[in-house]
DNA sequence: CGAGCTTTTGAAGAACGTCAAGAGTTGTGG
DNA sequence: CCACAACTCTTGACGTTCTTCAAAAGCTCG
């Protein structure tokens, strides 16, 4: 069984039990594997794809790019995320996906995945709720460029990854990897990358976050996400049949 | 069969088209219907409802509570929306939903859904298929919050607004009803009450809108859509098969 | 070592929020 | 049918936040 895979039944795994049966499942299900270099546009805006990808290793983004130039990175997808489970149904994307730091990805087939549909219900309904989990993060987002000032909304980040992150193993002792440039942060938080760079700024001088290059060490993970006003409860991190 | 049933089928149909057999399985469905006056929280958040709402009549959005006694709204919804789905693969509220004006909403079992997913393949599809188009919807809203200005984002909203409520028959002549107080507004557009007015003012002074009291009518619906940088792209209006 | 990115800093101006108050509208009860 | 209360819309003044522009400093990879 390929990794991603495994990831995916990790992060599944995680909101409701998969049987045996749905395990083996995704395990036979047929996987290509590619590798983007950082910065890649690996699936385009209007594009009509035949198959979903999973990431595998690296981060990528969802862009939502405008006319005049500039983008939003409307969400952040981490290993074992089903990124582009939306494509499945909406068969022509209405946004881009692109690699922020080198990518490892793995595409399975739309009719297998239709397959599932058909004879595994269950099954189904997990990549359902996988995408209405996006669709609640996407939401959190929402409120977060409306309301929320820009400490709080990286304090947010920063906790969301967190806590993401550690469903799949890849924090230990606070500590994990976010290869991400403050221009890519720009575009995720809605902010010039001028004003980015101040907040980061802001965020380091509380002291509850370290972060030198690619590593983010969250030193008191409890207060920042009071000062960021987190609440996991959008991420559903509870197993309940579904 | 009840009529925001059949608003859900004209809903659907415009995404793929459904057989006898399953418009005469949403037919069957057990409903429960409600009325709410204006304002009334209907679903809250952190519930677990057991039913998922559809919206018959009226116009509703999904809000996120802040601590600081803000909110925002992050969707609106119109009459034909199966608003609260994500509830059925979620379980846990993780936002509220309120009337924005005075509502009839129609309540459907998830049990009845979940049979659906057992024996009705397709037409699960086609529900999911009603989620990640919500999700898809969200994300331009994220991308408005983020990167477009206060005058794009109240032009944008109403291209939408127009778009979809002429799929369920609720525009004539470029003219449909939109009661919603301008302080709805400024927490859907993530904008202070005042600066909401000055730009529906901003609106109204372009020509390409009349809006007064709750009737909104577009005049130039090509030029509005110029300015907002609206295109439908996201809301996969064309029938094909899912 | 040097080119090209990324981060950082400063200064000036535009955009947006807040506060306060007046004008208009709607609904209700006498 | 009118009067009043409560909400909604509108306007002005002022302060803060954030963007833009420009440039320097640091880092990385050939």
């Amino acid at each position: 069984m390929h990794a991603a895979i495994q990831l995916l039944i990790r992060n599944l795994g995680t909101r409701d039990s998969l049987s045996a049966g749905e395990i083996e499942l995704l395990g036979s299900l047929q996987v290509r594997e590619e590798s983007y270099e950082r910065g890649r546009t690996f699936i385009a805006e209007r594009s009509r794809p035949e198959w979903s990808c999973l990431l595998h290793t690296g981060l990528s983004a969802r862009a939502v790019d405008l006319p005049n130039g500039t983008r939003q990175l409307t969400a952040l997808h981490i290993p074992g995320d089903f990124v582009d489970l939306h494509g499945f149904t909406l068969k022509r994307m209405d946004h881009s996906v692109v690699a922020i730091s080198a990518c490892s990805v793995v595409f399975v087939r739309h009719s297998e995945l239709k397959v599932i549909t058909e004879r595994a219900a269950h099954l189904a309904r997990m990549l359902w709720l996988s995408t209405t989990i996006d669709a609640a993060i996407q939401r959190r987002m929402t409120a977060l460029l409306g309301r929320h000032t820009p400490l709080e909304r990286l304090g947010h980040l920063l906790c969301e990854a967190h806590t993401r992150l550690e469903t799949v193993g890849l924090v230990s002792e606070g500590k994990f990897q976010f290869p991400i440039t403050q221009a890519e942060l720009a575009d995720l938080l809605g902010l010039s990358v001028v004003h980015t760079n101040r907040t980061v700024q802001d965020l380091r001088s509380t002291g509850l976050v370290k972060w030198l290059g690619s590593e983010v060490s969250v030193t008191d993970f409890e207060r920042l996400c009071r000062l960021s006003r987190f609440d996991a409860n959008y991420l559903n991190l509870w197993v309940e049949p579904r």
